[in-house]
DNA sequence: GATTAGCACTCTATGATGACGAGTGCTAAC
DNA sequence: GTTAGCACTCGTCATCATAGAGTGCTAATC
């Protein structure tokens, strides 16, 4: 049987509708609606077509007609038109980040509140990673006798910190010093061959600094592993309960359960990263509480290289064409805030 | 009329049942349930006392008997006996904080999680208030060309940091004299009259770092002021559905929305730390949409010294004794953990 | 040949009805 | 003061009938 324009249409009139108003379709509202000007007995030799394809499914016989997964999956393939938002949405995109904001952490926490309140999907934000980039600098600051604040600085401009102990026997021109020779060592390296050169121990020169020496290679690679569980920023979680499909205890409690322990959302954020754009349809997703949501990435960038990636999680009948829409601007906006922030005097 | 050893005893029976079981309670479970060796017509007449005394309350003529908020107000005032936990359970509980951990904001999510495991319910985790703390040491760390990272050490051992924007002409040199000059005029003080300090203006001394003097004042102002929204963590949300009064779909969905924000936890852990402990029971609360709810909470301490508090949310049919035992013990483990971890040399 | 009107059929949602059971309050007996 | 007994109340649950939405099929129409 050949899709042709006409069964596109009807199948596009029926998404659009349902993904409205979440109630399924019957074929006297499509022969209402679109502008066909069919009867309803016309449509309904259509949707019977279309539900013998496997585009629509009916819950029980005398209800209407809902798309299948498949429906949404061809849809999203070939029938939608992601649009552009409009100058002033993008302006107030724009104008939810304020030129105050110093920290990554911030920008992430704006964009995912900004994200679900565009959307009205639960969203999620991978804070930016930063194995990729390449350590500039770093710094011991003299915290109390025993301890020391090691601040790890990068190209980027991004700034990661941690405790370390020191011997209390260290003065603050010790760490000074320190810092001048852990600074040169792993200077220019990106963040995990760092860990490497400080594991591979003190050099001669530093000999009665063994001990701080292996503190901060301790401390880096405790803090890049302890990533995973803290990089995931939420938005909106209760946007899940604006939507019917949660309406169901069982469904509404184990994905928030999900969305509260983040690392599940972490190991999709970090697989989404790789592609630019992805967009995961109920049973396309592995984990088996997620298989009757959809789930919507995109990524976005520091000084053109791609640092993490962002989504929105939301029932199967999910606007697809608004969300890629969004996520798309703002990929476009998140990258600029950032680039701008951090680097300010190399955009590019 | 008089509240009798009998009808304490009643009273407590049946606030016991209710807390485990959720649904009304009748004169015939008591009779049974309870050492009394009374008969059901008996207990019937006790218990139409107690509600007449404002105690019980009948949902409906023919249901059983539910505490009523007054009943659990006096249970908490006079009947409950909060015991202690058993040497495991201490155990246990310190274990969930390991050596390693090195940020406070990492021993609030712990604990936040501990909690709620514990209990069953919502926990919430106020970080550590350093409004009190005195500053120790200003540093600055360059970043980029335009821009530092100023960490602030406080007497406590606690940190805070925030990017500031400096001229771009600013060497490394001028930054560690620059920390120096604000260290000197800051030190000693509480943070905020630091910042009063700060923004008192740069005296003649440090004629051309004005701008970057005003920076860090800034800095300093911006980064307390937006303590209120991040100060607070979140473990459990989920466990509020656990709870047969939260499937009342609105009931839930505002109670999530409420814990999203976080504003108002803020605002609730804030007032709660000038007491040591606090039970607020339904009504007794200010928001709205926290009436069909309890709060109770405790403060922890870095030596010697209150510095936040922290607390469960759940239905108002709350295991009060176990909920206080809990929180008692854990504002002990997490005072000794804090105080242990940032003043190593300095426990008292 | 495509379209449509008409109709029988299916299935859910809704509301009414009645039996059941849990629990109470009262009275009279112990 | 306590308890057995009983009538009464009220919510829950299952049953049943009805209305309405939607379908599939057939026959008539364009």
């Amino acid at each position: 049987m050949r899709l042709d324009e006409r069964k596109l249409r009807i199948l596009r009139t029926i998404i659009d509708d349902y993904v409205m108003t979440a109630t399924p379709i019957g074929s006297r509202t499509i022969s209402k609606r679109s502008e066909l000007g069919l009867s309803s007995a016309t449509i309904r030799n259509e949707m019977s077509d279309l539900e013998e394809m496997g585009f629509l499914e009916q819950p029980h016989t005398s209800a209407g007609r809902v798309p299948s997964e498949k429906a949404y999956r061809f849809y999203v393939d070939t029938m939608m038109n992601a649009g552009a938002l409009s100058e002033d949405e993008i302006a107030f995109m724009r104008s939810y980040f304020n030129a105050r904001m110093t920290e990554a952490e911030e920008v992430v926490a704006r964009t995912a509140r900004l994200l679900s309140d565009l959307t009205d999907y639960t969203s999620m934000v991978m804070s930016p990673e930063l194995n990729t980039v390449i350590v500039k600098h770093v710094q011991l600051v003299p915290v109390t006798p025993g301890r020391a604040l090691a601040v790890i600085v990068t190209d980027a401009g991004l700034v990661r910190d941690s405790f370390i102990a020191v011997p209390s026997g260290c003065t603050a021109t010790d760490l000074e010093r320190l810092s001048n020779m852990v600074t040169a060592r792993v200077k220019k390296m990106p963040l995990h061959e760092a860990v490497e050169a400080l594991n591979r121990g003190a050099g001669e020169e530093m000999e009665e600094q063994r001990s701080c020496f292996t503190s901060v290679a301790d401390a880096i690679a405790h803090d890049i592993s302890r990533e995973a569980s803290r990089g995931v920023v939420l938005g909106g979680a209760t946007n899940l309960l604006k939507h019917p499909e949660y309406l169901d205890f069982d469904k509404a409690s184990s994905m928030l359960a999900i969305l509260e322990t983040k690392e599940q959302l972490y190991r999709i954020l970090s697989k989404a990263a790789k592609m630019e754009f992805t967009v995961t349809i109920g049973s396309e997703n592995e984990l088996p509480e997620m298989q009757s949501s959809s789930v919507v990435t995109a990524t976005y960038k520091i000084s053109g290289k791609p640092v993490g990636s962002f989504g929105v999680i939301g029932p199967i009948r999910m606007d697809y064409a608004k969300v890629v829409t969004v996520l798309n601007q703002m990929g476009i906006t998140l990258s600029a805030v950032l680039t701008g922030m951090l680097s300010p005097e190399d955009k590019k």
